[in-house]
DNA sequence: ATAGGGTTAG
């Protein structure tokens, strides 16, 4: 869609205008934040026949052009003699004292601007106070709180601003924008928002530069809401914001995965007419990406190449992370393609992007010819990501020679295995019951100083639930004990004989409780996959209940006036089949007590893009024939099986006949 | 890095 604005620019974007919501809040003013500075503390009251007041100037703060100094190479030289020497104060002075010039505003201006590490600059700049030379001003504190700021010293910085003060030196944009950064840089963001008060307490209007270095701290706070405020008031204040506020506030709304944001962001530069440059461009794509919009993601791409932009390094590994998160290896291997012939540079971040792309995907031979560009090129060898990708992509393409091969080669060429790398070959090794390599691969990882995570716990797990001997157990085991002892005394647990449901779910909330997120599902998954192999036939079904009770199951259970369905997509084949036998067991509950059903009742599988789910879609069409379910394939929606309420009951009530 | 703001990896 394009938009032709009264600039002339001819704005175009991915996204639908007319139907852009704004996110809920930017319906809500709020003016508590910096209370009392801005404009009336607490009130939404706006009388509308009094303008508000302006918070930024709409001039940017001009600099002095720099004389041209004449020595200018003999004063770098010098500069260059101090910054190489010690950095004690007596080797500073001493190389202090061949100064082949006369120190004057200009050249020690320029010296100044030359140093560095910090503590350089620093020393300069107090010995040309002490001097007494000439008067002092506050282009040498910016010059020297820069260089601070390098250093990330924000003490000093704060201590030089205090020092001005009270030398009644002026503070001015610069000076309290190159705070402001270096606060925020330090982690410091109470302290960047002191001093942006601190302004106006003083008089001195912030202008775009240092409003828009604000603007990123409550941005990094993730305070949207005072985003918001700002620059709405900015803008109010006659403000054309420019590429850079757009990219902190698109930024922002990516950090939250707000597609609302990101749209709100969108209109925005249409309507004030700002075409975004390739930073914009490229923070707008890594939203993209974190809201999970591949698509929009791809036309935001073909937008960039319309308006005549060429993409750079992070251009490209933004996009090529969409598409191997997104399993899109058509415009994958286009962009790869793409990217070749038109010479697009390529650096370092952006090769190992795309070989963990290529695992994502499974692009075997792509990612092999990209490893052999790596190890041809000078600047961009192989490294522990690398090698990782390498790892993934044999893993889980069961190439177990291949991907034993490459865990030779690091060790060889002294790349670290980290605990990826151990993982992935962990789950291949398992999956062809190579056992004893298994063990090896651990035990070596381990003494590498690798810990072992909730991740590889999780491997170890389903490895134990596909083991076929006793034997292979106890190894698997023994590996798992060294990593997570509390799961395997659990394990232990819930395969005795007597078995108190109470002192298992005590035990099983502590489990989960420590455990990571993202692994609390699968070791539930893989728990009641290990009680199905020992045909320990209630257990599943109290683990089942245990994991929905600590919410590891959301939306498992669905119920619309018309349809009640079971959604066991994210579970494992063992896990599948018992929440489709506690389902059925619930449903002839309810018609044991005569009450209403639908019409119709559905489970979906899904149909196994995603590496978890492969084979769940016949494995549970399998148990379902073994059942003889009146479940049927549907052949609209792949992944999904439909029965009708007057086939089910009939066969749920001659299972509880028997 | 020649006084100030924004973007790349499980």
């Amino acid at each position: 869609m394009a938009a032709s604005l009264s600039t002339g620019l001819d704005v175009h974007f991915a996204i639908p205008q007319s139907d852009t919501k704004r996110p809920i809040f930017f319906t809500r003013r709020k003016f508590t934040i910096y209370s009392g500075l801005l404009s009336k503390p607490k009130s939404t009251w706006v009388n509308p026949t009094k303008p508000k007041r302006s918070v930024l100037s709409l001039q940017r703060q001009t600099r002095s052009p720099y004389a041209y100094n004449p020595k200018v190479r003999e004063l770098k030289l010098f500069a260059n003699k101090l910054s190489d020497c010690d950095n004690s104060e007596e080797a500073f002075l001493s190389v202090l004292e061949e100064i082949p010039l006369e120190p004057t505003r200009e050249n020690a201006l320029l010296i100044l601007n030359s140093l560095k590490p910090w503590q350089k600059t620093h020393l300069f700049l107090n010995w040309i106070k002490t001097k007494n030379l000439f008067p002092m001003e506050t282009i040498f504190y910016n010059v020297t709180m820069k260089s601070l700021r390098f250093g990330r010293q924000f003490e000093l910085i704060e201590e030089l601003a205090n020092e001005m003060v009270s030398n009644e030196i002026p503070l001015d944009n610069i000076t309290y924008s190159t705070i402001i950064t270096c606060a925020k840089r330090c982690n410091l963001f109470d302290k960047a928002v002191e001093w942006f008060e601190r302004m106006y307490k003083t008089g001195l209007m912030p202008d775009e530069v240092t409003y828009s270095a604000v603007l990123d701290v409550y941005a990094k706070l993730g305070k949207a809401e005072e985003v918001v405020s700002l620059y709405e008031r900015g803008v109010a204040s006659g403000w054309k914001p420019d590429p850079i506020a757009f990219s902190v506030l698109a930024k922002m709304y990516g950090e939250a995965g707000d597609y609302d944001g990101i749209r709100y962001v969108l209109q925005e530069m249409t309507s004030l007419g700002v075409r975004p440059n390739l930073v914009v461009y490229n923070t707008l794509l890594e939203a993209m990406g974190k809201a999970g919009k591949p698509g929009l993601a791809r036309s935001l791409f073909q937008e960039l190449l319309e308006s005549g932009l060429t993409p750079n390094e992070k251009t490209l590994t933004s996009l090529a992370k969409i598409y191997g998160k997104a399993r899109w290896a058509k415009d994958a291997l286009e962009l790869w393609e793409e990217m070749k012939s038109k010479n697009w540079p390529m650096d370092f971040i952006l090769y190992n992007t795309l070989l963990t792309m290529c695992a994502d995907i499974g692009l075997v031979e792509e990612a092999e010819q990209l490893f052999l560009d790596m190890k041809k090129s000078q600047h961009c060898r192989p490294d522990s990501w690398s090698y990782t990708a390498m790892l993934k992509i044999y893993g889980s393409g069961g190439n177990v020679g291949k991907a034993m091969e490459f865990f030779e080669e690091m060790s060889e060429v002294g790349v670290e295995l980290n605990v990826m790398g151990t993982t992935c070959l962990i789950q291949c090794l398992g999956k062809a019951g190579r056992m004893d390599e298994l063990v090896k691969v651990f035990s070596v990882s381990v003494e590498h100083g690798i810990k072992p995570d909730d991740r590889l716990c999780g491997c170890l797990l389903s490895v134990v639930s596909r083991c076929e001997s006793r034997a292979d157990v106890d190894k698997v085991l023994a590996c798992l004990h060294r990593a997570n002892p509390r799961l395997v005394g659990f394990l232990k647990l819930i395969e005795e004989e007597v078995y108190c449901l109470d002192t298992v779910k005590e035990e099983f909330k502590g489990i989960i409780s420590d455990t990571k997120d993202d692994a609390r599902r699968p070791f539930c998954n893989c728990l009641i996959d290990i009680c199905l192999s020992k045909n320990l036939n209630k257990r599943p079904h109290d683990l089942l209940y245990l994991g929905t009770l600590y919410g590891l199951h959301p939306g498992l259970y669905n119920k619309t006036a018309d349809e009640w369905s079971l959604d066991v997509r994210s579970l494992s084949v063992g896990a599948a089949q018992t929440a489709l036998e506690e389902w059925m067991g619930t449903l002839a509950k309810t018609i044991k007590h005569e009450e209403a059903l639908p019409l119709l009742f559905s489970a979906q599988t899904g149909t196994g893009t995603h590496k978890f789910s492969q084979g769940l879609s016949n494995s549970f069409a399998s148990h379902l024939k073994k059942l003889a379910a009146p479940f049927r394939q549907s052949e609209e929606k792949a992944g999904c099986f439909v029965a009708k309420r007057e086939d089910l009951v009939p066969w749920l009530r001659s299972r509880l006949q028997t």
